[in-house]
DNA sequence: GCCGTCAATAAGCAAT
DNA sequence: ATTGCTTATTGACGGC
């Protein structure tokens, strides 16, 4: 048991993610997969919260019972851990030492602890980052779909473009002559607009760049 | 201290 | 209810 009832990684994750809760723990380990219940590294006994401390392995005595081959931590040195990690997520050696000594562990396991909680909170962040930017390469991906469709749309329009014909000769003008208004998105004849600019226009320019059509 | 990894443990679940 | 397999968690170790 060592961490009842508590998430298995209870990890206290802040992510800089857009949309994301960073003050809500995330809770990793679906389908309630607990440590719980039962901690085979302590001795059945009526109590329900309080356990003995799980200390270091005594050597296996003869004739004992068999040492546990691996230790876990009782609740309440969880807790005190958890708790210790939230104020600093290193010990300096001092820390380490107080706090060994407070759980009842070497200083070698309390140093481990904190090594597995430092990684597993990292692991933790980079595999939300990692469903954040699956997400936003979704969002991305249907609308570049959008825009080539719209771009698509344009080229066509581009191709063929609407007949106008001269106001004053009744012929049909040249595509290079006609300007599209940016506001109203209506074809005209740039000559009707801006008769000197369609003259001195360099055949590359851009069509919507102007817009005194209307 | 970090990283990769191993191994012990416990829970979930289908098959019997 | 039991069993066997799969999966998740977590304490620990060695190498860098």
């Amino acid at each position: 048991m060592g961490d009842l009832g508590r998430s298995p990684a209870e990890l206290d994750l802040t992510i800089g993610v857009p949309g994301l809760n960073s003050s809500s723990p995330i809770r990793s380990g679906g389908g309630g997969c607990n440590m719980r219940d039962l901690d085979i590294n302590q001795p059945a006994y009526g109590g329900e919260e309080e356990y003995p401390m799980a200390s270091i392995e005594e050597e296996e005595e003869e004739g004992g019972n068999p040492r546990p081959k691996k230790l876990r931590l009782s609740k309440e040195q969880s807790r005190l851990l958890e708790e210790s990690f939230r104020q600093h997520h290193t010990l300096n050696p001092k820390q380490k030492e107080a706090l060994a000594m407070k759980l009842k562990l070497r200083p070698r396991q309390v140093e481990v602890w904190f090594q597995n909680r430092r990684a597993r909170t990292k692991l933790k962040q980079t595999e939300m980052e990692c469903e954040y930017l699956k997400r936003c390469f979704g969002s991305l991906t249907e609308e570049n779909r959008r825009l080539q469709r719209e771009v698509e749309e344009l080229r066509a329009l581009r191709v063929a473009p609407p007949t106008v014909l001269s106001p004053h000769t009744r012929q049909p003008l040249p595509a290079s002559s006609l300007t599209m208004c940016p506001r109203c998105e209506r074809v005209t004849t740039a000559a009707t607009a801006t008769p000197r600019a369609v003259i001195g226009r360099p055949p590359s320019a851009s069509p919507f760049t102007r817009s005194t059509a209307c």
